[in-house]
DNA sequence: CGTGTTATTGAAGTGTATCAAATTGCGTGG
DNA sequence: CCACGCAATTTGATACACTTCAATAACACG
Protein backbone atom coordinates (compact mmCIF):
# COMPACT_ATOMS: atom_id res chain seq x y z
CA UNK A 1 0.00 0.00 0.00
CA UNK A 2 1.55 3.29 -1.30
CA UNK A 3 0.86 6.69 -0.25
CA UNK A 4 -0.37 7.09 -3.43
CA UNK A 5 -3.45 4.74 -3.40
CA UNK A 6 -4.54 6.50 -0.39
CA UNK A 7 -4.61 9.49 -3.03
CA UNK A 8 -8.45 10.40 -3.82
CA UNK A 9 -9.46 10.07 -7.54
CA UNK A 10 -9.13 12.75 -9.66
CA UNK A 11 -12.71 13.56 -9.31
CA UNK A 12 -12.81 13.61 -5.37
CA UNK A 13 -9.88 15.71 -5.11
CA UNK A 14 -11.71 18.97 -3.15
CA UNK A 15 -12.05 22.72 -4.51
CA UNK A 16 -11.69 24.90 -1.91
CA UNK A 17 -15.58 25.87 -2.26
CA UNK A 18 -16.50 22.40 -0.99
CA UNK A 19 -13.53 21.68 1.03
CA UNK A 20 -14.08 20.80 4.83
CA UNK A 21 -11.79 23.08 5.80
CA UNK A 22 -13.90 26.08 4.25
CA UNK A 23 -14.75 27.90 7.48
CA UNK A 24 -11.71 26.48 9.75
CA UNK A 25 -9.15 29.62 9.12
CA UNK A 26 -8.89 32.89 7.53
CA UNK A 27 -7.65 31.82 4.25
CA UNK A 28 -9.66 29.29 3.24
CA UNK A 29 -12.79 30.79 5.02
CA UNK A 30 -11.72 33.76 2.49
CA UNK A 31 -14.12 35.64 -0.20
CA UNK A 32 -14.33 34.31 -3.35
CA UNK A 33 -11.91 35.79 -5.19
CA UNK A 34 -9.08 34.05 -2.78
CA UNK A 35 -10.67 30.73 -3.36
CA UNK A 36 -9.85 31.16 -7.03
CA UNK A 37 -6.52 31.78 -6.08
CA UNK A 38 -6.19 29.09 -3.61
CA UNK A 39 -8.01 26.44 -6.02
CA UNK A 40 -5.69 27.14 -8.91
CA UNK A 41 -2.42 27.40 -6.67
CA UNK A 42 -2.61 25.09 -4.86
CA UNK A 43 -0.96 21.80 -4.25
CA UNK A 44 -2.18 18.85 -2.19
CA UNK A 45 -0.15 16.92 -0.23
CA UNK A 46 -0.44 13.45 1.90
CA UNK A 47 2.32 12.27 4.16
CA UNK A 48 2.18 9.16 6.49
CA UNK A 49 2.71 9.03 9.90
CA UNK A 50 6.68 10.01 11.10
CA UNK A 51 7.45 11.25 7.54
CA UNK A 52 8.91 15.46 7.45
CA UNK A 53 6.51 18.22 5.67
CA UNK A 54 9.78 20.20 6.07
CA UNK A 55 13.27 20.41 7.39
CA UNK A 56 14.78 23.33 10.16
CA UNK A 57 16.82 24.97 7.58
CA UNK A 58 14.95 24.72 4.68
CA UNK A 59 13.82 27.75 2.95
CA UNK A 60 10.06 28.56 3.07
CA UNK A 61 8.24 28.24 -0.57
CA UNK A 62 4.82 28.96 0.69
CA UNK A 63 2.31 28.03 3.48
CA UNK A 64 0.89 24.99 4.36
CA UNK A 65 -3.00 24.38 5.23
CA UNK A 66 -3.79 21.29 7.27
CA UNK A 67 -6.86 19.79 6.28
CA UNK A 68 -6.47 16.24 8.37
CA UNK A 69 -4.37 14.81 10.82
CA UNK A 70 -1.87 16.42 13.30
CA UNK A 71 1.34 17.88 12.59
CA UNK A 72 3.99 18.80 15.03
CA UNK A 73 6.93 21.70 14.81
CA UNK A 74 9.87 20.31 16.81
CA UNK A 75 13.43 21.66 17.44
CA UNK A 76 15.89 19.17 17.87
CA UNK A 77 18.88 20.15 20.04
CA UNK A 78 22.97 19.62 20.37
CA UNK A 79 21.80 17.26 22.89
CA UNK A 80 20.12 15.03 20.34
CA UNK A 81 16.64 15.79 22.41
CA UNK A 82 13.78 16.89 20.87
CA UNK A 83 11.12 19.50 21.99
CA UNK A 84 7.76 20.30 20.72
CA UNK A 85 7.11 23.99 19.97
CA UNK A 86 3.29 23.86 18.62
CA UNK A 87 1.01 21.16 17.33
CA UNK A 88 -1.05 22.20 14.36
CA UNK A 89 -4.37 19.98 13.76
CA UNK A 90 -6.93 20.29 10.91
CA UNK A 91 -7.34 23.78 9.89
CA UNK A 92 -4.28 24.66 10.90
CA UNK A 93 -2.32 26.85 9.66
CA UNK A 94 2.06 25.50 8.76
CA UNK A 95 5.46 27.72 7.93
CA UNK A 96 3.80 31.52 8.24
CA UNK A 97 6.41 32.43 10.64
CA UNK A 98 9.35 31.63 9.15
CA UNK A 99 7.82 32.86 5.81
CA UNK A 100 6.97 35.95 7.56
CA UNK A 101 10.07 36.57 9.11
CA UNK A 102 11.91 35.94 5.79
CA UNK A 103 14.36 33.47 7.12
CA UNK A 104 14.81 29.66 6.43
CA UNK A 105 12.82 27.33 8.68
CA UNK A 106 13.97 26.83 12.25
CA UNK A 107 12.30 24.24 13.47
CA UNK A 108 11.29 20.64 11.34
CA UNK A 109 7.40 19.72 10.92
CA UNK A 110 6.48 15.98 11.29
CA UNK A 111 3.30 14.27 10.77
CA UNK A 112 2.38 12.60 13.86
CA UNK A 113 -0.53 10.45 11.88
CA UNK A 114 -1.37 10.28 8.37
CA UNK A 115 -1.55 13.61 7.07
CA UNK A 116 -3.27 15.97 4.48
CA UNK A 117 -2.36 19.54 3.44
CA UNK A 118 -2.34 22.13 0.77
CA UNK A 119 0.65 23.76 -0.18
CA UNK A 120 0.15 27.35 -1.48
CA UNK A 121 2.84 28.82 -3.04
CA UNK A 122 4.34 32.12 -1.80
CA UNK A 123 3.69 34.09 -5.31
CA UNK A 124 -0.04 33.57 -4.35
CA UNK A 125 -0.12 34.04 -0.76
CA UNK A 126 1.15 37.48 -1.68
CA UNK A 127 -1.59 38.16 -4.37
CA UNK A 128 -4.07 37.37 -1.10
CA UNK A 129 -2.41 39.58 1.05
CA UNK A 130 -1.95 42.65 -1.67
CA UNK A 131 -5.95 42.09 -2.26
CA UNK A 132 -6.77 41.96 0.74
CA UNK A 133 -5.37 43.65 3.88
CA UNK A 134 -8.12 42.34 6.19
CA UNK A 135 -6.21 38.45 6.18
CA UNK A 136 -2.92 40.05 6.73
CA UNK A 137 -4.65 41.88 10.09
CA UNK A 138 -5.62 37.83 11.01
CA UNK A 139 -2.68 36.82 10.56
CA UNK A 140 -0.92 39.12 12.83
CA UNK A 141 -3.27 38.27 15.25
CA UNK A 142 -2.18 34.94 15.23
CA UNK A 143 1.31 35.85 15.30
CA UNK A 144 0.47 37.47 18.67
CA UNK A 145 -1.23 34.94 19.82
CA UNK A 146 1.58 32.55 19.00
CA UNK A 147 4.11 35.13 20.49
CA UNK A 148 1.88 35.26 23.54
CA UNK A 149 1.83 31.14 23.82
CA UNK A 150 5.79 30.82 23.89
CA UNK A 151 6.25 33.47 26.09
CA UNK A 152 4.10 31.97 28.68
CA UNK A 153 5.08 28.66 27.98
CA UNK A 154 9.42 30.29 28.87
CA UNK A 155 7.84 31.63 31.99
CA UNK A 156 6.19 28.31 33.17
CA UNK A 157 9.33 26.96 32.45
CA UNK A 158 11.11 29.14 34.79
CA UNK A 159 7.97 29.12 37.42
CA UNK A 160 6.99 25.61 37.64
CA UNK A 161 8.46 22.10 38.35
CA UNK A 162 8.31 19.36 36.21
CA UNK A 163 4.83 17.84 37.66
CA UNK A 164 3.19 21.54 37.15
CA UNK A 165 4.25 21.39 33.39
CA UNK A 166 3.02 18.19 32.96
CA UNK A 167 -0.58 18.47 34.52
CA UNK A 168 -0.37 21.47 31.99
CA UNK A 169 0.46 19.31 29.11
CA UNK A 170 -1.79 16.84 29.68
CA UNK A 171 -4.38 19.71 29.86
CA UNK A 172 -3.31 21.32 26.91
CA UNK A 173 -3.45 18.37 24.69
CA UNK A 174 -6.55 17.30 26.01
CA UNK A 175 -8.40 20.35 25.08
CA UNK A 176 -6.77 21.54 21.88
CA UNK A 177 -6.93 17.38 20.95
CA UNK A 178 -9.47 15.70 21.33
CA UNK A 179 -9.24 11.57 20.94
CA UNK A 180 -5.60 11.83 20.61
CA UNK A 181 -3.40 9.25 22.37
CA UNK A 182 0.08 10.75 23.42
CA UNK A 183 2.75 8.60 24.09
CA UNK A 184 4.98 9.83 27.04
CA UNK A 185 7.63 11.15 25.14
CA UNK A 186 5.15 13.28 23.14
CA UNK A 187 4.04 14.59 27.15
CA UNK A 188 7.64 14.96 28.13
CA UNK A 189 8.84 16.81 24.63
CA UNK A 190 5.70 19.28 25.03
CA UNK A 191 6.18 19.45 29.07
CA UNK A 192 9.66 20.07 28.14
CA UNK A 193 10.90 16.96 30.60
CA UNK A 194 11.87 13.45 30.38
CA UNK A 195 9.46 10.40 29.40
CA UNK A 196 10.65 8.56 33.04
CA UNK A 197 9.35 11.81 34.73
CA UNK A 198 6.23 12.29 32.94
CA UNK A 199 5.99 8.78 33.83
CA UNK A 200 6.23 9.42 37.88
CA UNK A 201 4.23 12.00 37.36
CA UNK A 202 1.39 10.45 35.87
CA UNK A 203 1.94 7.43 38.54
CA UNK A 204 1.40 10.24 41.34
CA UNK A 205 -1.69 11.60 39.71
CA UNK A 206 -3.07 7.87 39.57
CA UNK A 207 -2.53 7.90 42.92
CA UNK A 208 -4.28 11.25 43.74
CA UNK A 209 -7.39 10.05 41.79
CA UNK A 210 -6.50 13.17 38.68
CA UNK A 211 -5.99 10.59 36.01
CA UNK A 212 -6.25 7.12 35.27
CA UNK A 213 -4.51 5.11 32.76
CA UNK A 214 -5.50 1.08 33.01
CA UNK A 215 -6.69 0.84 30.06
CA UNK A 216 -3.78 0.49 28.16
CA UNK A 217 -1.75 3.71 26.80
CA UNK A 218 -4.92 5.83 27.24
CA UNK A 219 -4.82 8.31 29.63
CA UNK A 220 -7.99 9.15 31.26
CA UNK A 221 -8.63 12.42 32.82
CA UNK A 222 -10.76 12.23 36.25
CA UNK A 223 -10.16 15.73 37.65
CA UNK A 224 -9.63 18.21 35.07
CA UNK A 225 -10.04 21.09 37.88
CA UNK A 226 -7.51 19.66 40.08
CA UNK A 227 -5.09 19.57 37.41
CA UNK A 228 -5.52 23.00 35.90
CA UNK A 229 -5.01 23.99 40.18
CA UNK A 230 -1.56 22.53 39.92
CA UNK A 231 -0.45 25.29 37.66
CA UNK A 232 -2.68 27.93 37.41
CA UNK A 233 -1.37 30.32 40.37
CA UNK A 234 -2.93 33.48 40.53
CA UNK B 1 14.26 68.53 40.20
CA UNK B 2 11.12 66.78 39.42
CA UNK B 3 10.26 65.05 35.65
CA UNK B 4 8.52 68.01 34.49
CA UNK B 5 11.71 70.36 34.18
CA UNK B 6 13.42 67.56 32.17
CA UNK B 7 10.69 68.04 29.96
CA UNK B 8 11.84 70.33 26.72
CA UNK B 9 10.16 73.71 26.06
CA UNK B 10 7.28 73.87 23.89
CA UNK B 11 9.50 75.23 20.74
CA UNK B 12 11.79 72.03 21.55
CA UNK B 13 9.00 69.55 21.33
CA UNK B 14 10.17 67.14 18.55
CA UNK B 15 7.98 66.40 15.75
CA UNK B 16 8.20 63.70 13.60
CA UNK B 17 10.31 65.22 10.55
CA UNK B 18 13.16 66.38 12.92
CA UNK B 19 12.89 63.81 15.39
CA UNK B 20 16.18 61.68 15.90
CA UNK B 21 14.35 58.23 15.64
CA UNK B 22 12.65 58.97 12.11
CA UNK B 23 14.68 56.75 10.78
CA UNK B 24 14.64 54.39 13.38
CA UNK B 25 11.96 52.18 12.84
CA UNK B 26 8.64 51.52 10.81
CA UNK B 27 6.74 53.74 11.81
CA UNK B 28 8.82 57.05 12.34
CA UNK B 29 9.98 56.47 8.85
CA UNK B 30 6.74 56.52 7.50
CA UNK B 31 5.80 58.34 4.10
CA UNK B 32 4.72 61.83 4.86
CA UNK B 33 0.84 61.51 5.70
CA UNK B 34 1.93 58.92 8.20
CA UNK B 35 4.28 61.43 9.86
CA UNK B 36 1.30 63.57 9.54
CA UNK B 37 -0.67 61.52 11.55
CA UNK B 38 1.45 60.40 13.51
CA UNK B 39 2.35 64.39 14.68
CA UNK B 40 -1.34 65.15 15.49
CA UNK B 41 -2.21 62.02 17.74
CA UNK B 42 1.37 61.78 19.76
CA UNK B 43 1.79 61.87 23.03
CA UNK B 44 5.30 62.47 24.81
CA UNK B 45 5.55 60.72 28.12
CA UNK B 46 8.63 61.03 30.02
CA UNK B 47 9.19 58.11 32.75
CA UNK B 48 11.97 58.05 35.16
CA UNK B 49 14.37 55.06 36.11
CA UNK B 50 11.96 52.53 37.84
CA UNK B 51 8.84 53.79 37.25
CA UNK B 52 6.09 51.39 35.16
CA UNK B 53 5.00 52.90 32.00
CA UNK B 54 2.12 49.75 31.90
CA UNK B 55 1.07 46.55 34.30
CA UNK B 56 0.04 43.61 33.17
CA UNK B 57 -3.46 43.39 32.48
CA UNK B 58 -3.65 46.84 31.71
CA UNK B 59 -6.21 47.24 28.79
CA UNK B 60 -4.05 48.24 25.61
CA UNK B 61 -4.71 52.00 24.24
CA UNK B 62 -1.95 52.77 21.53
CA UNK B 63 1.79 51.60 20.98
CA UNK B 64 4.56 53.45 22.19
CA UNK B 65 7.90 54.28 20.22
CA UNK B 66 10.90 54.57 22.50
CA UNK B 67 13.34 57.20 21.67
CA UNK B 68 15.22 57.46 24.93
CA UNK B 69 16.40 54.91 27.50
CA UNK B 70 15.78 51.22 28.16
CA UNK B 71 12.78 49.53 28.67
CA UNK B 72 12.19 46.11 29.99
CA UNK B 73 9.12 44.13 29.69
CA UNK B 74 8.45 41.48 32.25
CA UNK B 75 6.06 39.13 33.95
CA UNK B 76 6.26 38.32 37.52
CA UNK B 77 5.44 34.80 38.79
CA UNK B 78 3.56 32.95 41.19
CA UNK B 79 6.29 32.77 43.44
CA UNK B 80 7.28 36.44 43.32
CA UNK B 81 10.18 36.16 40.72
CA UNK B 82 9.95 38.41 38.07
CA UNK B 83 11.61 37.65 34.55
CA UNK B 84 12.60 39.78 31.53
CA UNK B 85 10.97 38.68 27.78
CA UNK B 86 12.55 41.31 26.19
CA UNK B 87 14.14 44.71 26.47
CA UNK B 88 13.14 47.72 23.88
CA UNK B 89 16.18 50.31 23.16
CA UNK B 90 15.77 53.25 21.55
CA UNK B 91 13.87 53.53 17.65
CA UNK B 92 12.05 50.22 19.58
CA UNK B 93 8.20 49.75 19.80
CA UNK B 94 6.08 49.12 22.72
CA UNK B 95 2.77 47.20 23.41
CA UNK B 96 2.03 46.07 19.78
CA UNK B 97 1.63 42.43 20.85
CA UNK B 98 -1.45 42.90 22.88
CA UNK B 99 -2.80 45.49 20.74
CA UNK B 100 -2.72 42.92 17.76
CA UNK B 101 -3.58 39.94 20.09
CA UNK B 102 -6.76 42.16 21.43
CA UNK B 103 -6.23 41.62 24.52
CA UNK B 104 -5.03 42.95 28.11
CA UNK B 105 -1.07 42.81 28.15
CA UNK B 106 0.59 40.35 29.49
CA UNK B 107 3.69 41.61 31.05
CA UNK B 108 4.57 45.16 32.79
CA UNK B 109 6.80 47.49 30.95
CA UNK B 110 9.21 49.34 33.04
CA UNK B 111 11.75 51.67 32.82
CA UNK B 112 15.49 50.66 32.94
CA UNK B 113 16.64 54.45 33.13
CA UNK B 114 15.25 57.58 32.27
CA UNK B 115 13.36 56.81 29.48
CA UNK B 116 11.45 59.24 26.25
CA UNK B 117 8.35 57.52 24.79
CA UNK B 118 5.85 58.31 22.09
CA UNK B 119 2.32 57.40 22.57
CA UNK B 120 0.11 56.85 19.72
CA UNK B 121 -3.65 56.07 20.26
CA UNK B 122 -4.92 52.94 18.65
CA UNK B 123 -7.50 54.76 16.28
CA UNK B 124 -4.73 56.62 14.53
CA UNK B 125 -2.81 53.27 14.34
CA UNK B 126 -5.31 51.90 12.53
CA UNK B 127 -5.51 54.48 10.27
CA UNK B 128 -2.03 54.28 9.16
CA UNK B 129 -2.23 50.57 8.41
CA UNK B 130 -5.65 51.57 6.60
CA UNK B 131 -3.29 53.77 4.30
CA UNK B 132 -0.28 51.54 3.86
CA UNK B 133 -0.41 47.60 4.11
CA UNK B 134 3.42 47.76 3.67
CA UNK B 135 3.64 48.57 7.16
CA UNK B 136 1.32 45.84 8.80
CA UNK B 137 3.83 43.76 6.67
CA UNK B 138 6.09 45.02 8.73
CA UNK B 139 4.59 43.91 11.54
CA UNK B 140 4.22 40.67 10.64
CA UNK B 141 8.10 40.51 10.31
CA UNK B 142 8.30 41.70 13.78
CA UNK B 143 6.31 39.26 15.58
CA UNK B 144 7.28 36.59 13.30
CA UNK B 145 10.57 38.04 14.58
CA UNK B 146 9.77 37.98 18.16
CA UNK B 147 8.09 34.55 18.20
CA UNK B 148 11.31 32.90 16.67
CA UNK B 149 13.52 34.59 19.54
CA UNK B 150 10.40 33.97 21.95
CA UNK B 151 11.00 30.04 20.79
CA UNK B 152 15.07 30.00 20.71
CA UNK B 153 14.79 30.88 24.23
CA UNK B 154 12.30 28.42 25.19
CA UNK B 155 14.84 25.59 23.35
CA UNK B 156 17.77 26.96 25.19
CA UNK B 157 16.21 27.11 28.58
CA UNK B 158 15.45 23.49 27.66
CA UNK B 159 19.04 22.17 26.88
CA UNK B 160 21.58 24.06 28.23
CA UNK B 161 23.24 24.52 32.00
CA UNK B 162 22.66 28.17 33.58
CA UNK B 163 26.54 28.68 32.69
CA UNK B 164 25.88 28.99 29.12
CA UNK B 165 22.06 30.69 29.69
CA UNK B 166 24.47 33.35 31.19
CA UNK B 167 27.23 33.20 28.99
CA UNK B 168 24.31 33.67 25.82
CA UNK B 169 22.72 36.48 27.96
CA UNK B 170 26.23 38.33 28.18
CA UNK B 171 26.49 38.09 24.53
CA UNK B 172 22.95 39.32 23.77
CA UNK B 173 22.77 41.79 26.13
CA UNK B 174 26.03 43.60 25.11
CA UNK B 175 25.27 43.24 21.44
CA UNK B 176 21.86 44.60 21.48
CA UNK B 177 22.47 47.57 24.07
CA UNK B 178 25.79 48.62 23.73
CA UNK B 179 27.33 50.67 27.04
CA UNK B 180 24.86 49.68 29.10
CA UNK B 181 25.75 48.35 32.41
CA UNK B 182 23.49 45.47 33.89
CA UNK B 183 23.41 43.81 37.46
CA UNK B 184 23.64 40.67 38.00
CA UNK B 185 19.85 40.66 38.73
CA UNK B 186 19.09 42.03 35.31
CA UNK B 187 21.42 39.00 33.93
CA UNK B 188 19.33 36.81 35.83
CA UNK B 189 16.33 37.64 35.04
CA UNK B 190 17.35 37.41 31.37
CA UNK B 191 18.91 34.32 31.68
CA UNK B 192 16.18 32.69 33.39
CA UNK B 193 18.21 31.92 36.96
CA UNK B 194 19.38 33.08 40.06
CA UNK B 195 22.16 36.86 40.90
CA UNK B 196 23.72 34.29 42.76
CA UNK B 197 24.12 31.75 39.89
CA UNK B 198 25.34 34.53 37.31
CA UNK B 199 27.90 35.36 40.08
CA UNK B 200 29.66 31.84 40.31
CA UNK B 201 29.23 31.66 36.25
CA UNK B 202 30.89 35.01 36.05
CA UNK B 203 33.61 34.44 38.78
CA UNK B 204 34.56 31.00 36.39
CA UNK B 205 34.59 32.87 33.59
CA UNK B 206 36.70 35.56 34.56
CA UNK B 207 39.21 32.91 36.11
CA UNK B 208 39.09 31.31 32.06
CA UNK B 209 39.69 34.69 31.23
CA UNK B 210 36.92 35.24 29.10
CA UNK B 211 35.29 38.41 30.99
CA UNK B 212 36.98 41.25 33.67
CA UNK B 213 34.84 42.72 36.12
CA UNK B 214 37.58 44.19 38.08
CA UNK B 215 36.42 47.79 37.40
CA UNK B 216 33.78 48.12 39.56
CA UNK B 217 30.07 46.59 38.44
CA UNK B 218 30.98 46.70 34.89
CA UNK B 219 31.48 43.78 33.06
CA UNK B 220 33.80 43.70 30.37
CA UNK B 221 33.53 40.99 27.67
CA UNK B 222 37.45 39.79 27.02
CA UNK B 223 36.95 36.70 24.39
CA UNK B 224 33.18 37.36 22.73
CA UNK B 225 34.09 33.89 20.69
CA UNK B 226 34.69 31.37 23.15
CA UNK B 227 31.11 32.75 25.28
CA UNK B 228 29.65 32.59 22.27
CA UNK B 229 31.06 28.48 21.21
CA UNK B 230 29.70 28.16 24.79
CA UNK B 231 25.96 27.89 23.64
CA UNK B 232 26.20 27.97 20.31
CA UNK B 233 26.17 24.23 19.08
CA UNK B 234 25.53 22.97 15.64
C1' DC C 1 5.83 -15.17 16.52
C1' DG C 2 9.89 -12.46 16.66
C1' DT C 3 11.57 -7.57 16.84
C1' DG C 4 11.68 -3.07 17.82
C1' DT C 5 9.42 0.51 20.36
C1' DT C 6 7.31 2.14 24.51
C1' DA C 7 6.52 1.77 29.34
C1' DT C 8 8.03 1.01 33.96
C1' DT C 9 10.92 0.84 37.95
C1' DG C 10 15.29 1.43 40.45
C1' DA C 11 19.56 3.58 41.88
C1' DA C 12 22.86 7.09 41.63
C1' DG C 13 24.79 11.57 40.58
C1' DT C 14 24.57 16.51 40.07
C1' DG C 15 23.43 21.04 38.99
C1' DT C 16 21.07 24.70 40.79
C1' DA C 17 17.88 26.96 43.91
C1' DT C 18 17.58 28.49 48.45
C1' DC C 19 18.83 30.54 52.69
C1' DA C 20 21.98 33.20 55.35
C1' DA C 21 25.59 36.36 56.40
C1' DA C 22 29.36 39.40 55.36
C1' DT C 23 31.12 42.92 52.20
C1' DT C 24 31.19 46.25 48.82
C1' DG C 25 29.64 50.00 46.17
C1' DC C 26 26.62 53.77 45.30
C1' DG C 27 23.41 57.60 45.78
C1' DT C 28 21.36 60.80 48.84
C1' DG C 29 21.01 64.16 52.12
C1' DG C 30 23.21 66.59 55.56
C1' DC D 1 32.45 66.68 50.55
C1' DC D 2 31.69 63.25 53.80
C1' DA D 3 28.84 59.93 56.12
C1' DC D 4 25.10 57.30 56.21
C1' DG D 5 21.93 53.74 54.57
C1' DC D 6 20.31 50.83 51.32
C1' DA D 7 20.86 47.89 47.43
C1' DA D 8 23.86 44.96 44.98
C1' DT D 9 27.53 41.73 45.33
C1' DT D 10 29.95 37.93 47.05
C1' DT D 11 30.74 33.56 49.40
C1' DG D 12 29.40 29.39 51.88
C1' DA D 13 26.50 25.47 53.26
C1' DT D 14 22.55 22.70 52.50
C1' DA D 15 18.77 20.39 50.22
C1' DC D 16 16.48 18.25 46.65
C1' DA D 17 14.19 17.81 42.28
C1' DC D 18 15.36 16.15 38.28
C1' DT D 19 18.24 13.93 34.83
C1' DT D 20 20.75 10.12 33.54
C1' DC D 21 21.82 5.40 33.03
C1' DA D 22 20.40 0.74 33.15
C1' DA D 23 17.58 -3.26 33.02
C1' DT D 24 13.12 -5.53 32.66
C1' DA D 25 8.42 -5.89 31.13
C1' DA D 26 4.59 -4.92 28.12
C1' DC D 27 3.04 -3.86 23.89
C1' DA D 28 2.36 -3.11 18.71
C1' DC D 29 3.72 -4.19 14.27
C1' DG D 30 4.90 -6.67 10.26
Amino acid sequence: MTAAEKRPKKDEIKNCQTCGMKLENVICSGPPDVLQILDRAKVESFYRNGQYIFYSGNQPLGIYLVSKGLVKLEVSTATGHSHTLRIIGPGGILGYRSLFANEPYQASALAMEDVEICFIPKADMQMVFKNHPEIVLKFLNILADDLHQAEKKWMNQMDMGASERVAEALVFLQENFKNQEWTRRDIAQWAGTTPETVMRTLAQFEKDGLVNQSSGRQIIILDLDSLKTKYSHH
